[in-house]
DNA sequence: TAAAAGTCTACTATTTCTATATACTTTATA
DNA sequence: TATAAAGTATATAGAAATAGTAGACTTTTA
């Protein structure tokens, strides 16, 4: 399961992304209008920011933005950044391998070959996959509300 | 990340898929031989037989063994017995379905809408493997060593 | 110079996961 | 038929991760 955190990390992203090109928007606008608790959220952007996604503005009439192009930033990375690991197994996993300490051989583990699989399956949609897809994906959910 | 129960699970289901068919094996014996604490490993063992996947047998001479064939247990039983969804998000999960308390709209949610790809993804994985093609990967695994 | 807005660090509460403890039941067999 | 082997059941403790809150500080604009 995703982190509220990551959850979280991934509205925000979306409705800056939708936002793009404008001034940049407050933190207790994204809070209110996506139901985040606000003090959480000021912390997820924090992060955000220092991970080189977000420009931040401080004082009056400032807020955050998107740095990239939302066509840039790929789900891969928000989840890495915010949540950790997205293999189920730590043997398995690109950035935060750990050794599974209960096991006896990694090379010949046969759980571990088909969690291999399955990172691979998520990790080729969740690299493909940006935050510009996701707005489009929600026009054209919204278009065909009631099919 | 799958829990370490469910890790034990997959590990203790291995070992007696390699055992099936013959007499029953001792907790104690699947502990060791995994590295599985073995009061953990009893809870884990009494929840998949009372689920249908063994049987087992009291007294000297006792012990677990599987009462399905390991080609028809399959990976997503395991994965929902022991620990829950398979799905990223609450609001995309078969079987532990939970609305996302901050989501305004689920129907038209770009963000669910992706991870609904990751989990049929993942699904159709899990729901394709058992016990048996895990034990069959093993073999390959360890006789192409070296390769 | 005051208000708006982000920054930073620390802390607390809650939940979930992992593991252990203890007492009990059933079965085989000497 | 007594004893040891083995599973059954429930409770509890400890540890780690997650979620959220608090408060004081800095920068910027009007």
């Amino acid at each position: 399961m995703l982190s509220k955190k990551t959850r979280y990390a991934l509205k925000a992203l979306v409705i800056l992304g939708k936002n793009f090109g404008n001034a940049p928007m407050q933190i207790s606008r994204i809070a209110s209008e996506e139901h985040i608790p606000k003090k959480f959220l000021e912390q997820i952007l924090l992060d955000l920011r220092n991970a080189g996604l977000l420009y931040s503005k401080k004082g009056s009439g400032g807020g955050y933005g998107l740095i990239k192009d939302p066509a840039e930033i790929h789900l891969a990375q928000v989840l890495r950044l915010t949540g950790g690991p997205i293999a189920l197994l730590p043997c398995v996993s690109l950035n935060f391998y750990q050794k599974c300490d209960e096991c006896i051989n990694e090379e010949t583990c046969g759980v571990r070959d088909v969690f291999l699989d399955v990172r691979n399956a998520t990790l080729k949609i969740l690299s493909e996959t940006n935050i510009a897809d996701i707005i489009r994906r929600e026009s054209l959910l919204t278009e065909h509300i009631g099919d």
